[in-house]
DNA sequence: GCATAAAGTTAAGAGAACTTAACTAAAAAG
DNA sequence: CTTTTTAGTTAAGTTCTCTTAACTTTATGC
């Protein structure tokens, strides 16, 4: 039952992470960004604040790399940089309002073919998915604090 | 009931994209391919063959940008390139062995996550995800064909 | 305190992905 | 059959990302 879960997970992440790249893709380029810029706003979006080498790391690009995609994203309007008063050396970014809405913007886009999906299914189905993935997120928080 | 339903499918979602992205971008790196030749390969793993317009149509770039991106798939042996039979001026890629197998390694990279995280389930938690997903699985070919 | 390590920025240059424009070849239109 | 359109490639040049190396500033180890 277990092996039948995980295909059935396989198949419909196959399909929707095939989807969502195109459609970051379009919208990254209609914004005038380019990915690794709007993955960095993602990842802002995601985690809340961040300092700069965490941004490395989790790109797995050099520190210089980082901090010259923040400066565009400073530049832009889209991020915020201030020092961490806990260590003068280290920087914070976080989203500016601006940045904040145009992600947001983005996901409601991506959003639109998950809506037309959702309204093909009866009112039944649509419980039963509410519920499935009410658990998939609960355990994916449950496991992402228990990796840190 | 619906406007809750999609409330949890968008949760879902943020969170999931935002965790393939980077698998993505670090598996593409460790193949040493950027991001949009990978997609491409995604794209002849999803539609099996593919003329080039439609490559060019899809990312939303040039025929030129296409045709350089995938001369360069072709020189890793990673697509092959033919003529098309009822059309000589179009030309139609399609993935190799060794292309096909990349994609699958990749898939099972991202996959291992999502294995994780149904480990953490109980046995009536993964049936109900189980069926949902096949839910949406359905509903999202049934869309796809529709629109096409 | 002084040497060393760490966080980030800046500069220079390599490499990749685009674009436009010019071109080749085949199909469609007339 | 000639003209025009369509599919794709090639070339030149631009822009962007990313890397290494040198540097500044702050923290840490002894």
């Amino acid at each position: 039952m277990s092996k039948q879960t995980n295909q059935t997970v396989h198949e419909w992440m196959s399909l929707f992470m095939h989807r969502s790249m195109r459609t970051w893709g379009q919208f990254a380029k209609s914004a005038g960004l380019s990915m690794p810029q709007i993955s960095i706003l993602m990842q802002l979006h995601h985690k809340g604040i961040c300092g700069m080498s965490q941004i490395s790391e989790q790109f797995e690009i050099s520190n210089a790399a980082a901090s010259q995609l923040a400066e565009k994203l400073v530049q832009g309007g889209y991020i915020e940089r201030t020092e961490d008063p806990n260590d003068r050396r280290a920087k914070v970014i976080q989203l500016t309002a601006q940045g904040e809405a145009l992600i947001k913007k983005g996901a409601a886009e991506r959003h639109r073919w998950l809506d037309e999906l959702i309204k093909t299914l009866s009112a039944s189905e649509k419980e039963k998915v509410n519920q499935a993935l009410m658990i998939l997120t609960e355990a994916a928080k449950k496991l992402e604090s228990s990796e840190k």
